[in-house]
Formats: C-alpha cells, sequence, structure tokens
DNA sequence: GCTTGAACCTCTAGCAACTAGAACATTTAG
DNA sequence: CTAAATGTTCTAGTTGCTAGAGGTTCAAGC
C-alpha cells in the first residue's frame, strides 16, 4: 500500500494534482487509514500513469475521462479511442502550423531590428502594421 | 468617437476582452459620455491593435506591456523590444521541438489501430506502457 | 512509551487570458 | 416615444493545475 507521496514520486505527479484528479473524479477516491490519509494499490498506479501518459501527449483531460472509460470496457469498439487520438493529432498538428506562421513571423521581425532606439526598431514598428506580415499567423485560441 | 462595440470590430476584439484590459490596466481609461458609455478615438485603435498583433503572436500580456512601455518612450533603446521578442522565439521553438514529438507519437499510435474492440487497441495500449513510445515527447508545461 | 519531524489532511485562493451571464441603464432609429 | 440594440457593473466560470494556511497523523529513534 502506498502513501500519496509515494504514488506521487511514482508516477511523476505532485500530490496537489492527485487530490486534484480525484476531486474532479478522474482517480476514484482511495481506502483511508484510520487516521484519514489515503493509501493506494497497483490499479491506482496503473490507472494515474494512463492519465500521465496521456497528458504528456496532450489530451485534454476530457479526452482522458473517455479513453479511461473506454479502457475499462474492453468489449466496446475500438474505434472511439481511434477518434479521440485522431482529434489529437489534428490539434497538435494545427498548432504547429500556427506556431511555423509565428516562427517567421517572429525571425523575421528579429533579423531586421538594426539596434538604435525604439524610435525606428523594426519589432515595435511590425507589431504596430500588422500589413507587413507576410504570414496568416493567429496564434490565439490555439 | 467609437463606442466600445465598434473599437471591437474594428480590431477584432470581444468588448469583454476590452474592458479586461483597461481593468488590468492595458488599455487606458477611456474618456465617457453623460450616461456613463466608453468613447474612443484613434489613439485607442492604434493600442488595442498593437496589443491583438502581438497576441497573434503569443507574446504574453506581461510582455506586450513592456513592449508598450518601450513604444512610448522612443527614445529608449530597441535592445529590450528586440530580447523580448527574441525571448518569445526561443518559446515558439520549444513548443514547436515538443509539438513534433507529440505528432510523431500520435500518428504511430494511430497508424498501428487495428479497428477492433478496446481490449486490443492499440491507442489505448500505447497510453498503459509508456516504454513503448519511441520519443521524448513532454506536453505538460509547454 | 514518547517525542520529533516529515508527510499527510482540508480548504481557499491564485495563475493566464479571457468568456459568459445576470440585472440593469443608455442610446439611437423609426 | 417606444423598442431594440448596445452599453454598464459585478460575479463566476473556463483549464489544469499550484501554493499556502493551519492543523493532524505516521513512523522512526531514543
Amino acid at each position: 500500500m502506498l502513501t500519496i507521496g509515494s504514488l506521487g514520486k511514482k508516477t511523476g505527479t505532485k500530490v496537489q494534482t492527485i487530490r486534484y484528479y480525484e476531486q474532479i473524479g478522474l482517480m476514484p477516491e482511495p481506502g483511508r487509514t484510520e487516521g484519514g490519509q489515503r493509501r493506494y494499490g497497483d490499479a491506482e498506479v496503473d490507472r494515474l500513469s494512463f492519465i500521465r501518459h496521456a497528458r504528456q501527449l496532450g489530451f485534454p483531460l476530457e479526452a482522458i475521462r473517455e479513453l479511461l472509460d473506454l479502457s475499462d470496457n474492453p468489449d466496446r469498439s475500438c474505434h472511439e479511442a481511434d477518434s479521440i487520438a485522431r482529434r489529437q493529432l489534428k490539434q497538435v498538428e494545427l498548432r504547429m502550423d500556427r506556431l511555423k506562421a509565428l516562427r517567421t513571423e517572429l525571425k523575421r521581425m528579429i533579423h531586421e531590428c538594426s539596434g538604435g532606439n525604439t524610435a525606428d526598431c523594426k519589432v515595435l514598428e511590425v507589431l504596430r502594421d500588422h500589413s507587413e506580415c507576410l504570414t496568416d499567423h493567429n496564434e490565439i485560441g490555439a
């Protein structure tokens, strides 16, 4: 039986985060000692590892909730899990495209900075006048 | 003189967002009508456009605050604006690297999904066992 | 058995950058 | 003059945690 601290160490998760996952129903309410401290078993280690791994891959918690649900029902179709993963891939690709445009613009901005005073600073100039931009960048909402 | 709604339309900003920027001191307190409604002039259009454009390039509001400050003082060195932009570029490149690793892993996951039931779903399997991963992906904190 | 210190407990509030809604006031066009 | 559109303030919600206050429990050493 593991304390919350050792579970955290085993899975690379902060203690607060584990309690947060419990609060939002992503982790089950574990058993407690007489004194009221949480104690975890192997199933919880697996579940938390799953969650953390999915988070590292950028899945939002709601998607992870669905994936856990699918994982708990081995007879359901794999199709749903597949489509969640595809959705996530789309998100990642969308964000990559946006970042690519941003990088282009930022590089151009910096490249042309001559180093005088701000009156003729290229960085500020570009920010002042969007029409100087070549790419269609929009990071807001990414 | 523009109402807050027309300023929003002109700059592609939601009304609430403009008020939020005012609240955190990024936009100045504008003049008001007798009835208490905000009215804006050209200077505010420029300032808000600057903010929005910087946001589109992913600059955090605190960086934008500094950039606006520099923009307001034309005799200060361009160097600071330049280094803020360079910092932003670093961030963008870091995030791109992470996303690249994520994409690789997600693609591999989906590619190998055979389409049966979840008992032998590759997506879930990969999430369960990190050791199946080839790349060092970590999107958390990105 | 007792003490001590690390780790645990709950609860609240904070982060970024907005967004949404309630409940009410003002402005403007017909 | 009325009605609709737009404005006002205030509060709370979003995502995914993180930090702190103030108190309790556990395990080890003596």
